[in-house]
DNA sequence: CATGCAATTAGAATCATTCTAATTCTAAAC
DNA sequence: GTTTAGAATTAGAATGATTCTAATTGCATG
């Protein structure tokens, strides 16, 4: 066993991941940090919400470096970046596969996991020859709460 | 047959349109070009894009005045409003139901019409009591042009 | 402990879009 | 035809999310 490097702190999801993805991301506190809240919240948070959670714990954090950490952390593959519609873009740590359902009266947004395999070329007529790598689907509609 | 009113112009795409929804709209000279202008166009604008274009037929028109024109006719079911990723706004006045493929690498943005119904909730677990309203999915890839 | 590169920062800049307030136009009423 | 009320149009300011810039700080390595 290779021994522990002096400055270790506890393992946490952010160092999993990084090991699983085998990315060689340098994980500074400030990355943690807004990981951490990231992993934490169900919720979607925007850029400023992750922003506003991580202060408490992180005094002096700028927006900017969150914006920084986020765009890292989406681009090493850690975090999903999400976009509905025009608004703001949310982050979501939950890296299985899934896509959102967007609430259209109380604006939530709910992980909806796949329940069969679905290939949108069956739906859909591409010009052939058309190379598909990603299809970017949301939901909309009421939640259970909205449509009472 | 009723008189024709004074003024009238040849009609166009959009009084049919306007006819077969049944919408109140005025129909006032720049709404007009705006349309026209989308309607020539197969490549799905960006308000920008279309203030370009309609400047040429009627100088002095406003980006303001162009976006006003764009929301309108959104609102009334005239054209369609796409959103890929975070990007500007595009605009489509085609009707037809159908989905956008991305191109990533040229940016090119096409049309893709049905080929068979699509039933969200039969791919996805929503939560139970959710009310599905509408789906909305881009296909990203290459176009066939991009994937030689 | 020096060195160089990456991370962080505050604030400015940008970009798409919306808002504001003033002006002009239109359609219907008179 | 003229008036009038409401809608359309305008230029430019304001907004809001995000990105950029330039300066500073921190870390890892030699």
């Amino acid at each position: 066993m290779p021994p522990t490097p002096r400055n270790a702190t506890k393992p946490t999801g952010l160092d999993c991941r990084l090991a699983v993805l085998g990315t060689d991301m340098r994980l500074t506190p400030h990355r943690r940090e807004v990981f951490q809240v990231l992993a934490e919240s169900m919720d979607h948070p925007t850029a400023y919400d992750v922003f506003d959670r991580v202060k408490d714990r992180t005094p002096g954090i700028s927006l900017a470096t969150v914006y920084n950490c986020l765009e890292h952390l989406t681009t090493h593959g850690l975090i999903r970046q999400v976009h509905l519609e025009r608004a703001q873009s949310r982050y979501c740590a939950n890296l299985h596969e899934h896509i959102h359902f967007h609430c259209e009266t109380c604006g939530k947004v709910i992980d909806a996991h796949p329940a069969a395999a679905f290939d949108p070329t069956k739906f859909w007529n591409l010009p052939a020859g058309t190379k598909v790598t990603r299809t970017d689907i949301a939901i909309h509609g009421n939640c259970p709460n909205c449509s009472k």
